[in-house]
DNA sequence: TAGATAAAGTTATTTGGTCACAAAAGTAGG
DNA sequence: CCTACTTTTGTGACCAAATAACTTTATCTA
């Protein structure tokens, strides 16, 4: 753990701090597609990204998703943050986008770690406004772009965080997560083949240039 | 303002950081409908609310906007704390939903305080997770819920904030916060007439039973 | 290879939102 | 207090996007 802790972490951290997490930290990985956090559950410790892309959904009371933004080496959950600070249930899914791994460390040393390093705290905040920023962008997204913008923005993200021009989902998962039919998102996406700008094959997209 | 100060922030403040508060803090009233920031804008010092509420707003590029949600007595704004942070511009619109009373506190100072008082260190993370919920709850309303819901939930708010059963805005207005049509929002406000929930009036609207 | 299942395509219908105009309610000047 | 003007609200025709129901195509497997 402590190469990839220090590799990621080195720069932004004190010396202290490394040995600290290197003491209680326990290094984590996890395969694409598992679940980190449930909407609804406790959290007992915080996860620092080493490696991977996380996707951060919302969900209604409806079962209906909404993908909110990507976490990517080197962030830190602030839904996380709120939740260990505050003692709430987490308001987010948070899946895997990628195979990742993680250090888990205890609520309990977050908190201590606030007063004691600086650098701890400028990274929670950091971490808080680089979150807010992230919520902001997706709440123009949904309030200002037609589907077809938010389309294109998804599958422009979505191929950067992967980095692959090709994206393996169905049309029916891109639905789910920007909140829409699987109708609309296969008509929108034929359209775009049609402009050459993608071309289509069953579970897989191929992007041309956007 | 020492009085104002210690009635609202008392019980949160240790007292040397009261002191400190009032030996630096600028005490200012803002009339209802005032512009307190502006996007784009370079903020140099952090409003802490005393009394009142505020509105905050975004817009894109083409004017369009979206009230994000109010900020009450005894918050403040954590997109002002990031771009104090973070020396970066206003991503957001300040109108002053009433008449408001705020003290305020220069950048600097608000950095010492982070490493010096435990209590505002409390006081800033908890204005971020309150944000962050804030934002989440917005990101629900526009991606889960159809306009006639968005609408009610939008005018009690509303009447919430300004404790009192009218709301004196246009038609236009509500369209501009909900980012939908003016005709939109005749066509629910009517619908909610003949459901005897509201009354309506030239300029006004009277909350009967939601 | 047949049958089952999952993904993608097609069409009709519904709904929510836009446009353009009309009516009503306030406002100001004579 | 009457008229011209502005602002706010109401309405019908229209359009585009979302939904539902169904068909076709691809993939897997027994």
């Amino acid at each position: 753990m402590i190469k990839a802790l220090t590799e990621r972490y080195g720069t932004l951290f004190e010396d202290a701090l490394l040995e600290e997490i290197d003491q209680v930290g326990l290094y984590k990985e996890i395969p694409e597609g598992s679940t980190l956090m449930e909407i609804g559950e406790y959290i007992k410790s915080m996860p620092l990204l080493v490696s991977g892309v996380i996707k951060i959904l919302r969900e209604d009371g409806h079962g209906d998703e909404l993908l909110l933004y990507f976490l990517e080496n080197g962030d830190t959950c602030a839904m996380t943050l709120t939740c260990c600070l505050g003692h709430t249930k987490s308001e987010i899914r948070a899946i895997a986008e990628t195979d990742a791994a993680l250090i888990m460390v205890p609520v309990q040393k977050m908190e201590e770690w606030l007063s004691k390093y600086k650098s701890w705290r400028n990274f929670v905040l950091q971490s808080y406004h680089n979150r807010l920023n992230e919520l902001l962008e997706t709440v123009d997204s949904i309030a200002f772009l037609k589907m077809d913008e938010r389309l294109l923005k998804y599958l422009n993200k979505k191929a950067k965080v992967n980095k692959d021009h090709n994206i393996y989902s169905t049309h029916q998962e891109i639905a789910y997560e920007l909140h829409t039919s699987r109708v609309v998102i296969s008509r929108l996406l034929k359209k775009l083949e049609n402009m050459d700008k993608i071309t289509l094959n069953r579970n897989h997209i191929t992007i041309l240039n956007l």
